[in-house]
DNA sequence: GCCGTTTTCGGCCCGACTGTTTTCAGTCG
């Protein structure tokens, strides 16, 4: 079961208490929702989490959770699940993904209308709506009627907040907004927030805070963005539109003396908001976008910049990446948030594919060894590896593929008699194949400094024969790294299955490095595992994959992941010199 | 149902926006 799936099901409880009680359930529909928002934006799978008994470790899940998690795990389903929903259509369940329909809505229409079948309830309710029918309901009326139509539209064709993008989008999108945004001379200041701005490896929408003295005018601009397809509302200081593609875009502006508060607001996340609010009313303080309220005497600070807006609450600033509600708070508290790993302390990049005619059996690079390492002193690089995908073994005997190798590193060694100033370490990405062996003979491997290891078949493997296979590809003495380890692309698949656990413990026994993955399709490992991975002492290390020269830009998203798992530099191997990450490799 | 620098019991974030209302309910972030 997915994560999205086991955040869907406690939607759906809390759906179905608010329906039946919304006041006797009060907390339990809180709780299920805050639950529901930490698995469906976890970015390890629920399942692992059970597996390494540490569910409990998760915000917002506590041991009622746990056991019905349990319960799920072992049987597929939860008895208390199923009671709670018991008695609600499920056209209901249906009918609150779609953007505007929460649980009242949807079972007031599914009740109304007898929508009995949840294949159907969606079309139904459309054409139910084309012919005028809702509009005659009692708090219903011709507006939101259009409305009905015009969500069921635009959910049908993924618009909104229907799917999410990938981070490395995002950003793209997010910069057009901010350069527009800047040619009005209201906004004073402009940047993007939400989970663009917590790095997280997807983004639903695109948050965007202006500070400005203006907000009409701000306002105006906003909504006249080129690319606008339809505003979805617009108030006296926020506005949210919809843009060519289908992406909705939120807008919230406030004046540049109070915008530190904002910033904060805006970040998020809902978990850690929620929690830091929690925290102030302890101190008699109440937290909004607009500054610190002190209750009793109900006067509020205001704060220009958002470092001043954490130390009010005698808390250090906490990097955006970290407000996920693990535990930051309380470290923020005590002094003792981690110094987080940042881009400059990369001091290399392994996982580089030139276009070396090596006859892979994957993809070849696009640009040769020279313009890659320019870029590489460019980035002030110390060191990369070059590790095209292994000779194909189709097409080539042992024989072949050693004399491509040995032809491959001889390139090297003529580079090198260049001053490039970057040193060379000659690698490949070796195939792990489904036995276990490495798709090269050992007399090939000798020649190479080292080698990264992937799984690039037979994805469907059950978890333990994929468990043992990668272990036994780790272990020859030249393989040093796993490359995306799970092997996730975002949006279109999950990883395979792997018994963490167990890799983690090898590769902390023995040295082995698991790849933080900065290509913007796979940010492989995600931050839970990282996490998970750095409390087990496992050696990281961010590479980019890159296949050309100009994708060599890409490991800020590495960086980005590395940082949301609270890595800091001396958890990643390419932040050592060379002589220091030379040694490692050797070893 | 979760959680702990007033608490293992008794609290539980805060506000914007819209539509259909004459003061609020529902949804969203």
């Amino acid at each position: 079961m997915t994560n999205q799936e086991i955040a869907k099901l406690l939607k759906n409880v809390a759906t179905a208490y608010t329906i039946k009680d919304e006041n006797k359930f009060r907390f339990q529909i809180i709780a299920y929702l805050r639950a529901a928002d930490t698995i469906g934006n976890l970015s390890g799978e629920l399942q692992d989490y059970y597996y390494d008994n540490k569910l409990s470790q998760l915000p917002g899940i506590g041991k009622t959770l746990k056991d019905h998690f349990t319960e799920l795990f072992k049987t597929g389903k939860v008895s208390h699940f199923d009671w709670a929903i018991k008695g609600i259509p499920e056209s209901v369940f249906v009918l609150t993904d779609i953007p505007g329909f929460g649980p009242k809505t949807a079972f007031r229409l599914a009740h109304e209308f007898n929508l009995k079948n949840p294949e159907s309830a969606i079309s139904d309710l459309e054409k139910l709506a084309h012919e005028g029918k809702i509009a005659t309901l009692e708090g219903f009326g011709e507006k939101s009627q259009a409305d009905i139509i015009r969500s069921i539209e635009e959910f049908k064709q993924g618009k909104g907040k229907t799917t999410r993008m990938t981070l490395p989008y995002a950003f793209e999108i997010s910069e057009r907004i901010i350069d527009y945004l800047k040619q009005n001379p209201a906004v004073l200041q402009v940047n993007a927030l939400g989970s663009l701005r917590r790095r997280s490896p997807t983004v639903g929408d695109i948050d965007i805070a202006v500070a400005s003295n203006e907000p009409k005018l701000v306002l105006e601009h906003f909504v006249n963005y080129p690319s606008l397809e339809r505003i979805i509302e617009k108030g006296d200081v926020s506005a949210s539109i919809l843009v060519s593609g289908g992406r909705q875009i939120d807008l919230l502006i406030q004046p540049e003396n109070s915008y530190g508060s904002l910033l904060q607001h805006f970040t998020g996340s809902k978990n850690h908001n929620v929690h830091l609010r929690e925290y102030a009313l302890k101190k008699g303080l109440s937290l909004s976008e607009y500054g610190i309220k002190t209750i009793k005497t109900k006067k509020i600070s205001i704060f220009s910049n958002e470092d001043d807006f954490y130390h009010a609450l005698d808390l250090d600033w906490i990097p955006p990446e970290l407000r996920e509600d693990q535990g930051e708070i309380e470290l923020a508290k005590q002094h003792k948030l981690p110094q987080l790993i940042e881009l400059k302390d990369i001091k290399g990049d392994l996982h580089l594919h030139s276009n070396f005619p090596i006859e892979p059996s994957h993809d070849l690079g696009s640009d040769n060894m020279e313009a890659m390492l320019n870029k590489a002193k460019e980035l002030n690089y110390e060191y990369v590896g070059f590790a095209e995908h292994n000779p194909s073994q189709s097409k080539h005997d042992e024989g072949a593929i050693y004399d491509l190798i040995a032809r491959r590193n001889e390139n090297i060694e003529h580079i090198k008699t260049s001053n490039y100033n970057v040193r060379i370490f000659k690698l490949l990405e070796t195939d792990i194949l489904p036995n276990g062996e490495l798709a090269i003979g050992n007399k090939s491997l000798e020649i190479l400094d080292g080698t990264i290891v992937s799984i690039h078949s037979l994805f469907s493997l059950n978890k333990t024969d994929m468990t043992k296979r990668v272990i036994a590809g780790l272990s020859h003495q030249k393989a040093k790294i796993l490359a995306h380890p799970t092997g996730r692309m975002l949006n279109i698949r999950n990883g395979y299955q792997l018994d963490w656990e167990q890799i983690f413990e090898f590769c902390n026994k023995y040295r082995k490095a698991l790849e933080i993955n900065s290509w913007p399709g796979r940010l492989d490992l995600g931050d839970g595992l990282i996490k998970l991975a750095l409390e087990s002492n496992v050696p990281l290390i961010i590479d980019s994959d890159s296949h050309a020269v100009a994708q060599m830009d890409v490991q800020k998203y590495g960086v980005f992941m590395a940082r949301r798992g609270w890595a800091t530099k001396h958890d990643i191997l390419n932040t050592l010199g060379y002589n220091k990450f030379a040694e490692w490799l050797k070893s």
